[in-house]
Order: C-alpha cells, then sequence, then structure tokens
DNA sequence: CAAATAATAAACCAATCGGTCTGAAAATGC
DNA sequence: GCATTTTCAGACCGATTGGTTTATTATTTG
C-alpha cells in the first residue's frame, strides 16, 4: 500500500463519522483538516472535491456496515441464531460508540434524498442489500426446516427493517433505547411464531 | 394583524419547506431571499438570526402537524375509522405534496440530533405527542368497547410510529410507496387482531 | 545513494456565508 | 393628511466556504 494509498484511506476512515454525524452539508473541509491534522494541500491532493471525499466515504461506511453485518450473523450455524445475534447487536445499537451519529443509511439517506441524487442511489443500494439479508436468513431458516414454508419473507424483511430503522431514529433522538427493547421483543416473536 | 406580523409569518411559511428538504445546514440565507423576494434587511428585521428562523419554521410545522392529525381522525366517531383514516392518509403520504421533503420529524430530528439541541428538543416533544395520540386513539377504542382491554397500548403506539417513520423514510428514499403499503397492510391487521 | 516522483503545508483565490447598518419608503395614529 | 413609527432594500462587513497554486519535503525507484 502505497503512501498515497495510505493517506487517502486515513482520511476517508476519520472523515466518516463526522459527515455521519454533521452532514453533509454541516460538514466543512475545515472539519476535516482539523480531524486528519492535514492541510488543504494534502486533502487536495488525494481527492478532487469534497463530493468526491464523500462518495468514498459513504462507499467505506456500506462496505463496513456489510462487514459489520457479516460478523454478526456469520459465527452463528442456524438462522434462529443469526436473527438472535442481529437482535442483541441492535439492541445495544445506540449506546455503540464504533456507529458514532447513528445508522449512516438514515442519516445519509435523509439528507441526500433531496440533494444528492448520486449519494441517494449509493444509499438506495446499501438499504436493497440489508432487506435481501434479511430475506435470505429467512430463506435459510425455511431451508433448514427452522421456519415454516408458509411465512412471507419480504413481508418480514420490509416490517423488521423499517421498524428498525425507525427505532434506530427515535432511540436516537430519545437517548434511550427502551422503544428499540420494545421493537426488537416484537421481532423476536415474529420469529417465535413462524418456527415449526 | 400587522404588517410585521404578516410578513414574519410570510417568511415562515415560505421558508418551511425549504428547511425541510434541504436541511437546516443546506438551508442558506440566500435561499430564503430568493424564495420570498425579501431583501436581508427584510428577513433580519423580522428575525433576529438563521437560528431563530428556523426554530420558529420548525413551531410552525410541528403546529401544522398537529392540525393535520386533527383533521384526518377528528370527522371519524370511531376508533377503528380514525385508525382506518390514518391509514389512508399515510397511503398517500409519499406523494402529498403538501409535506415536500417527506416527514419533518424524521427530517429535523435526523439533523438536531448531533448539531442542534434546542432543535432536537422540540422534535422529542413531537414525536412524544404522536406516541400519545397513538396510545389515546388505542385507549377510546378500549372505552368505545371496539379493542380488547388487555392490548397494551404503549407497546403499539412504539410499533406504529417506528414503523411508520422507517416506512416514510424507505418510501422516500426509493420513489415507491409499496413498502408504506405492506407496513400498512400489517397495522390494519394488528387492529383487527385486537378488535373484540 | 541519487534522481525522479509523489505528497503535503501554507499562502492565496473568488464566492458565499451569516449578520449589521443606514436611508428611503410604506404603514399607522392622531 | 401630516407626523411618527414601522418596515424593508441594498450596500457593506469580516469570517468562512470549497478549491488552486507553489515551493518544499518525503518517499520511491533505478
Amino acid at each position: 500500500m502505497s503512501k498515497a494509498a495510505r493517506t487517502r484511506q486515513f482520511i476517508i476512515e476519520t472523515a466518516a463519522p463526522i459527515f455521519n454525524q454533521k452532514g453533509v452539508a454541516g460538514t466543512a473541509i475545515s472539519d476535516i483538516m482539523e480531524a486528519t491534522r492535514l492541510a488543504k494541500g494534502g486533502l487536495y491532493g488525494n481527492f478532487s472535491s469534497k463530493e468526491e471525499i464523500v462518495a468514498e466515504v459513504f462507499d467505506y461506511i456500506a462496505e463496513q456496515e456489510k462487514q459489520r453485518l457479516k460478523a454478526v450473523t456469520g459465527p452463528e450455524p442456524t438462522a434462529i441464531g443469526k436473527f438472535e445475534a442481529l437482535f442483541s447487536y441492535y439492541a445495544r445499537y445506540p449506546l455503540n460508540r464504533d456507529i458514532a451519529g447513528g445508522c449512516p443509511m438514515l442519516n445519509f439517506g435523509i439528507e441526500a434524498d433531496d440533494t444528492n441524487p448520486v449519494l441517494k442511489k449509493k444509499v438506495q443500494e446499501l438499504v436493497q442489500y440489508f432487506q435481501q439479508r434479511i430475506r435470505l436468513l429467512v430463506q435459510l431458516g425455511k431451508d433448514n426446516g427452522e421456519f415454516k414454508k408458509d411465512w412471507d419473507e419480504d413481508r418480514f424483511a420490509i416490517l423488521m427493517f423499517t421498524m428498525l430503522e425507525g427505532a434506530i431514529f427515535v432511540t436516537g433522538l430519545m437517548n434511550s433505547n427502551r422503544q428499540m427493547l420494545v421493537v426488537l421483543d416484537f421481532l423476536r416473536k415474529e420469529i417465535k411464531r413462524h418456527c415449526k
């Protein structure tokens, strides 16, 4: 890895939580300069514009989120276990300092919706990936004989995803994970309901 | 109503959809000048800062949302009817041109969360108001003998609210109300399940 | 180890940011 | 309908925005 590539990566990783917390419009180049302790030349030697930094930051975040999802569900052999691992991950989500500023899909998605079509498309793809993963988990459970065959995974993926995103929002706003716990309790029961 | 008061109100109403779409940080005073066709003096003669405009814009939006909620549920005599009116309101929500830029609670809440404690508190209060209204609707239904007495309204209010907010988010991002319809279908069945 | 190349700090740029101020114009009270 | 007060346009302000350039310092590579 060349010096340039390392610096580039360092900038992306340092800028990521700043953009996630303060938003794209709310983050100034000077904020990134301060956090990276790099001068302007150091940034613009590696990126051609703020937009390019934002785009790569989101790509990095998206990859990170996918990896996190894999890391959480991967070790569990059963679909039920994978779901349970996901739920205890989300129970800690609002307190999780790794994801400063809350869910990036929500943060970038809300801002990009009316302002940044390129970023919006990236967020769309990440949302679709997540919903797809939920559907695949249900299908896995069906194949394993854990879940009833008549369970509609498409429907469940939508319910689970919208509830989780809503709960992350409320949870961040209220500084309490109480509502998240209620949502997770519901999802657990929904899983049980469809177990064989 | 004095001229000043009318201008003030005009500024608030004109600025509201702009802030809701572009965000607080993403909206410049020049944007509001352009939309209102007022010069700087016209704005700063009525408000002392951008922050003050934002605060009053959100107060206006909050009041507007409360009124909308009342207007939708008010005419219906039964709790079931009120819920059904709400659901058909949300089915049209993403297409509704009155609320340009999506749900203000979500838009302002996400941005204010890490950047603006004053605004954050205002959003918190509006969220609590909405959840309270849902609980009261369930209680009304219980009192009317429409719903079973053992239905946990606190739990339902959380599920309904988080799902709707999540659905509004996804729906705006995806430019399709498909997932909203799935969510509404679930909520309808949840109501039926608790009917006597 | 030297020459070529890549990376960065800092001065600099025009444009725009939020905000102030003053004089003219419009609304208001008598 | 005149005098007073309110309301607003527009020039102006310093600070900050995203971005460029240049000169110097590191890092590679032969």
